[in-house]
DNA sequence: TCCTTGACTAAGAATGATTCTTATGTTATA
DNA sequence: TATAACATAAGAATCATTCTTAGTCAAGGA
């Protein structure tokens, strides 16, 4: 089982910029991204202390690291369970916020514990539909 | 499986060793496996050869691009709807062959259309549990 | 207070996967 | 045969990420 540790963050200003920029953030943003924003405010910050810190908040269970991009990686302050909606159009990812119990038959299983699950899925969304329809697709 | 009949790819000696070491390769290899192995056949053949294949074949729909490791592409020739056990000791991918159809309430789709799902399953493989029990866990 | 220790920041170098460029070779077909 | 389209391959270029190193800062003990 996962024990939450006692590993206290010292909580600077470039760290709390960046847990600033996170809070509430659903765009699943890359380290540039954090880091182009952050740096408006704090013009020294720097490429390293970004990825120093998504490392100490990775290691703290604040931020999931998303593996959706295949160039980047993608952060989301969401721990909450939940799955991602992928648009094969416009490659916009959507948060989906429902509990998922899925059911694997124990001969799949293999001996395999499954502790957790994520679910990508794949499809069209409303606005490239529309798009596509426009274009008569 | 792979069969390169239908498409209208030109099959030339280092394609056809890309594709023999993929077929039926349930290890979701890299781009460095790839080369690695090949080499041993054809010493004349180079990276950029691997990364052109790959993506004649991704755009064949004769190759899986994955996404589960943040580090590196990993590449699937099994097209068939499958899905991964993770484990998040040894990090080892296992292939997971059962169709799953998922409910998504309407409120949580937002006009999105869904037209395929892939799962990570996350967890603790066979292995690692005996050595984590003999560890004393 | 001063010193020590350890955590944090930041600049730039290093790494490494992937893509691009360019030159050359090969196949298909008009 | 000529030409266009497609393939290969070497190395350069790109770019995200990690590493190195030096400097800063805070807390605690003597």
């Amino acid at each position: 089982m996962i024990s939450i540790r006692k590993t206290e963050m010292r909580l600077t200003p470039q760290r709390m910029a960046i847990l600033e920029y996170l809070h509430g953030n659903i765009e699943h943003p890359s380290a540039e991204d954090i880091y182009k924003n952050v740096k408006g405010r704090y013009p020294s910050m720097s490429f390293a202390t970004v990825y120093n810190t998504i490392e100490a908040l990775k290691k703290n269970g604040l931020v999931r690291e998303l593996t959706i991009d295949p160039v980047k990686r993608r952060y989301d302050p969401n721990m909450e369970l939940h799955h991602h909606m992928i648009c094969m159009d416009c490659n916009k990812v959507r948060d989906v916020h429902i509990k998922l119990d899925i059911n694997v038959p124990v001969e799949q299983l293999g001996g395999f514990y499954i502790s957790d699950n994520h679910v990508e899925f794949y499809g069209t969304c409303s606005e490239c539909r529309e798009k596509n329809i426009k274009k008569g697709e």
